[in-house]
RNA sequence: GCCCCCUUCGUCUAGUGGCCUAGGAUACCUGGUUCUCAGCCAGGAGACAGGGGUUCGACUCCCCUAGGGGGUACCA
């Protein structure tokens, strides 16, 4: 059977790493068995005010590149695939229940049932349904429908145990008296989530529900209706709860951070597609650093934990900028030139050499900021660091003959800059801090930076010269 | 309150009764990369939650406690 698996989000907010890591899963497991992803709306629950949300989701699933196989705005043969234009579908399933004599109509309030779950609070007692509307004859039936009451329709639960299996922690098992009678169609006609999970699933043809651990629980419930439904329940897979870093759920004041600010900070999105990954599950390789491709091969159901993991930030800048050591310089170039070239109005030759030497050192895109914020704005020379370094006796004569042997290189690249710059300092026979300072000072007006031959290299010979004399002059003076 | 799930270095994890004086990664510390920052390379310190069992032998199996996560809704 072909694997379909789902990821179904209610469109109220932002993705966070949260229900990315469970994306993430899906259509990694998806790809790696040649299956389909779906992607479906929970929205039963919202009013409108959900499409900027809905935008939002599918951007974040795009910028982490799991494309979708069917969902909103792709369609396809299972659709619709937003709940909300789904009602009458789950209307009817609940009706079948109903003649099968599975189901029954509850003309309970919700405010008598709120009384009567305080009252069995108040005495410890539980909180669960009672089943007085099970078997209502029909004459109290009229009676509640003349006073106006409209039923909900609940699903009967019996007693005894209810046997259920989850991927990560084998067979499980439940009793029904724990559960209680279930609410499948409210009042209103709308479906509950547990109801309209199981009857989407089922239509979908969802083979492997992967989801947080948080649905552990809903579980059982879900597999009485697919019993009922006459369907046999699909595989479950619950993943460990992605906790905020110290631990405690991802919530807005901790980790819960949109996966939008990752795009805007400049992560690789291959290093968060990554990260997630490795969350609960490791490669049989012991590699950390996995491409996308060696993810969609390699990730499965085996080797998954079952303890719920803290998100590490650090962690995931490292990848990140493992994954850009690993990127092709033109891919990379993209990247960058979109947050730097109007801002640094850069060149096609500076965006290159940029791009290069930015390649060793970042960790996300937004560092290069820094570095060109550092180097490619005229250094000012007349800060007091600067100038005390400029001061320094040799400070002249080293950046004059630094000046000289890059003036007459033939290639100016990193490797020759480099070379010509160790000559110079044997040449002149001055080395450390006091060779290095007065050309850096010169170059940027700082000392601090990135290796000297990368800042020459990205400035061009032209410019680098002509700060240098500038410096020369501002020496000498 | 009741029910369910989980528990190896700070963090992510390997480990399925002897291969473990517990391996890797990150973070941290130290050194190197003839300047600095980042990066990179090398080294170091760092864990089986606690208590009972089972066994010739437990990180690995069972029980209890503690801690964490989830559920107990006409929320999803």
């Amino acid at each position: 059977m072909k694997v379909r698996t789902r990821f179904a989000p209610s469109p109220t907010g932002e993705l966070h790493l949260g229900n990315a890591r469970t994306a993430v899963l899906n259509w990694l497991f998806a790809r790696r068995h040649g299956g389909a992803f779906v992607l479906r709306f929970e929205d039963t629950d919202l009013e409108r005010q959900v499409a900027t949300a809905e935008h939002g989701i599918v951007r974040a699933l795009d910028w982490l590149g799991l494309d979708r196989d069917e969902g909103p705005f792709v369609g396809g043969p299972h659709g619709p695939y937003r709940q909300s234009e789904r009602l009458e579908i789950y209307g009817e399933h609940a009706n079948r229940l109903l003649s099968a004599g599975l189901a029954f109509r509850c003309y309970c309030t919700t405010e008598e049932l709120e009384i009567r779950r305080a009252e069995a609070r108040a005495r410890k007692g539980e909180l669960r349904y009672d089943g007085r509307c099970r078997d209502l004859p029909r004459e109290v039936e009229e009676r509640f429908r003349g006073e106006g009451r409209r039923p909900s329709i609940r699903f009967r639960v019996d007693p005894g145990p209810i046997r259920y299996a989850d991927r990560i922690r084998g067979e499980l098992t439940v009793h029904g008296e724990e559960i209680g009678d279930l609410v499948i169609l409210r009042s209103d006609g709308r479906p509950t989530y547990n109801f309209a999970v199981v009857v989407d699933d089922l239509l979908m043809e969802i083979t492997h529900v992967i989801r947080g651990a948080g649905h552990l629980s809903n579980t059982p419930k879900q597999v009485l209706f697919y019993r009922a439904l006459g369907a046999e329940p699909p595989e479950f897979v619950h993943l460990p709860s992605v906790l905020a870093p110290g631990g405690g759920k991802l919530s807005k004041r901790a980790g819960a951070t949109g996966l939008r600010a990752y795009e805007e900070v400049g992560y690789h999105p291959d290093a968060v597609l990554n990260y997630l990954s490795l969350l609960s599950w490791s490669s049989p390789t012991g590699d950390e650093i996995l491409s996308r491709e060696r993810l969609m091969a390699e990730v499965d159901l085996d080797r998954l934990g079952a303890a719920n993991p803290e998100i590490d930030p650090a962690k995931m800048r490292w990848l990140s900028g493992q994954h850009f050591r690993r990127e092709s310089i033109e891919r990379l170039e993209v990247d960058l030139a979109g947050r730097l070239v109007d801002r640094f109005s850069l060149g096609e030759t500076e965006l290159r050499a940029l791009t290069e030497v930015l390649r060793e050192r970042i960790l996300v895109l937004s560092d290069a900021n820094d570095v060109c914020e550092l180097i490619l704005p005229e250094p000012d020379l007349s800060n007091s660091a600067v100038r005390e370094v400029l001061e320094e006796p040799h400070s002249a004569r080293v950046v004059a003959a630094v000046t000289e042997r890059w003036s007459a290189l033939e290639q100016w690249t990193r490797e020759t800059l480099r070379e010509a710059l160790l000559e110079v300092g044997r040449d002149v026979g001055i080395k450390g801090r006091a060779f290095y300072h007065p050309v850096r000072a010169t170059l940027t007006g700082a000392i601090q930076g990135p290796d000297l031959p990368d800042i020459a290299y990205i400035l061009g010979a032209e410019r680098t010269l002509e700060r240098l004399r500038r410096g020369i002059a501002a020496a000498g003076a």
